[in-house]
This record gives structure tokens, sequence and C-alpha cells, in this order.
DNA sequence: CTGCCTGCAAACTCTTTGCACGAAT
DNA sequence: ATTCGTGCAAAGAGTTTGCAGGCAG
């Protein structure tokens, strides 16, 4: 849930950007700031449409992007066939590495600064300008292999 | 083009594997290693159609994994709605970093042989063990940028 | 009022799959 | 002779888009 406090901050968010305020945009922003996790845009469609449920599909998938392209969200893609966002709360994101659990498909989020250094210097010396970088790392969960039990899943 | 012998290889492989060594296998063996670059199903399936005419979509399909988990070829998610291929020829592709060019959609691939043990180091702290990691980096073109004209494109 | 924004449903892209036929062993 | 493998076409999943009507500014 949030607050009529950031409603206006949404409000004039996409009035500064000549976008028009409206109710669907305006739950589909409170929604998305208020998951503690990573989300699809499935999700997102279901917890709007409890603060509207005028909201359609179709228009989360618009508002994605200007909530991404604002740094809002963040997408990750770990490359699963859907996408997933998150709130941007610190930073700018190209400094997180990601390590998907392969058992119970959660995402941990680590702060790898050496990435955009790591960026820059591989990217220069191919005359190219780093927009962003992606470190991600797929694994499995010891526990679940070592007593057949994930403490995120069963 | 490959040679009888590469034949010969393959046919001993999917031998080996308990899979038969069909026409069509054999076809797309040949198309996939005798690119020199990344390619998609679909160009795989355009090359390997000039080798063997009767090669379908879907064997291509079904023959591409047997080839990644083999490690013959290494598959490179870019996050571009398709996947895209490379044989595998040298190392085991754990520890190769990809710059994607963002204006001629050129991959290339760097050693980063760090990669493999940031992973260790990142994974172990959450009781993980990693599988694999990727590392990408996504770029704009400077010669594009400053002359209007990338070498790899028009 | 004007035209941006919406919901709906169809379209799209890439990939997977069910089925009956065909070919490798 | 057995199966495994194949092509075809349909199904799938996630996302995008054309259109007619609706609401913000």
């Amino acid at each position: 849930m949030s607050s009529p406090a950031s409603r206006d901050i949404f409000r004039k968010f996409l009035t500064r950007k000549g976008l028009r305020a409206t109710n669907q945009r305006l739950a589909i922003f409170d929604a998305a700031l208020a998951q503690p996790e990573h989300f699809t845009a499935e999700q997102l469609l279901d917890y709007a449409r409890t603060i509207d449920d005028s909201v359609s599909r179709a228009t989360v998938y618009r508002t994605l992007p200007i909530m991404t392209e604002s740094a809002l969200l963040r997408e990750v893609d770990i490359g699963s066939g859907e996408k997933f966002y998150r709130p941007n709360r610190d930073g700018d994101g190209t400094q997180v590495a990601q390590v998907v659990c392969l058992d119970c498909d959660k995402i941990y989020e680590i702060s790898a600064p050496f990435m955009s250094w790591y960026g820059s210097t591989v990217s220069s010396k191919l005359g190219l300008t780093p927009v962003r970088q992606r470190l991600q790392v797929s694994a499995h969960c010891n526990r679940l292999r070592d007593t057949g039990t994930c403490p995120r899943r069963g």
C-alpha cells in the first residue's frame, strides 16, 4: 500500500514528463514500489488490480518502460523467459550482481562495484562506451542437496 | 563446410551417447561448427538446409541442446528475445564475458578468468554452489557517434 | 474539447510438443 | 523388426500492437 503522499509524487513525476496521471498509472506505480522483492509483469498486474481493478495487462506492459527508463525500477533479466523488475531503492543498479538459486528461483542481489570499472576498461579497448553491465551467477542450494530441503521452498 | 572426417567424429560422438547418427543431425553439426560467429537457431536452420534440405526447424531446436550439453556449443543469452550459439572451440566458456554493441549487435567475447572465482566466493556466502556465471557489457559504438558510421554496419 | 491513454483481443516472436510416418540400428 | 528420430503444424509463453471509446488537462 502507499500513502496519498506518494501518489502526489507520482503525479508530479508524470506531469514533469509530459504524461497524464491516470488512475491506472498511479495504481501501477503504487503497486510496483510496494514490492519487497523481484516481481514479474503478471504479479504486478495482480497487485495493481487490488488497488484499481480496471488496470489491464496492456497498461502494465506500457507503464513498465516508463518506470525503468526513469530508474524507478530496475529490470532484471535472468534469461528465464520472463523479465523481473525491482524497485530501484538504492544506487543506479549498474553496480549490482545477481545470484540466482536454480532450486528455489530466488534472486539475491549483491553489490559489485568493480563491475562498472570492468565495463569501462573492456569497452574502451573496443572503441565502445558502456551503457550497462550485468553479472549473474546461477547456483544450486547446498542445503537442498545435503538435507533434501531448501529453507526457501519445501 | 566440413570434411568427411568431421562427419565420422560426429557419428562416433552420437553413437557414444546412444543417439542415432541421422543425416539431419550430421548436417546440423556440420553447419553449427562451421559458423565463424555467433548464430541463432534460425540462421543455423538456413545453413543446415544448404547441406541437407530435409532439415526442419524442430530438429534444429531438438539438436541444439544435445550440442550445448556436450559443450560442443556454448549458449549466449544476451536478453534479446532469441538465443545465440557459438562453437566452443576453446575452454569451457565459464570464463568468458561478452561485450555487445547496441548499434551493430556484434557480440565480442572477452576472457574473464576472475569470473568463476567471483561466482564461487559470492555463492559460498549464500550457501550455494555456482553452476555458471555470465558477465555482459552493453555498449555504444564511439565511431558511430562521432562519424555517423560504424565499421560494422553502414 | 482535444488528443493522450485505455481495455480488449488479436498478432507476434521464439520455442516446444503431439502425432503419424520414416529411417538407423 | 524395433525404436528412435523426423517433419509438420499446432500449441505455448511472454510481450506488443491496432482499434474504438474514455478521461485528463
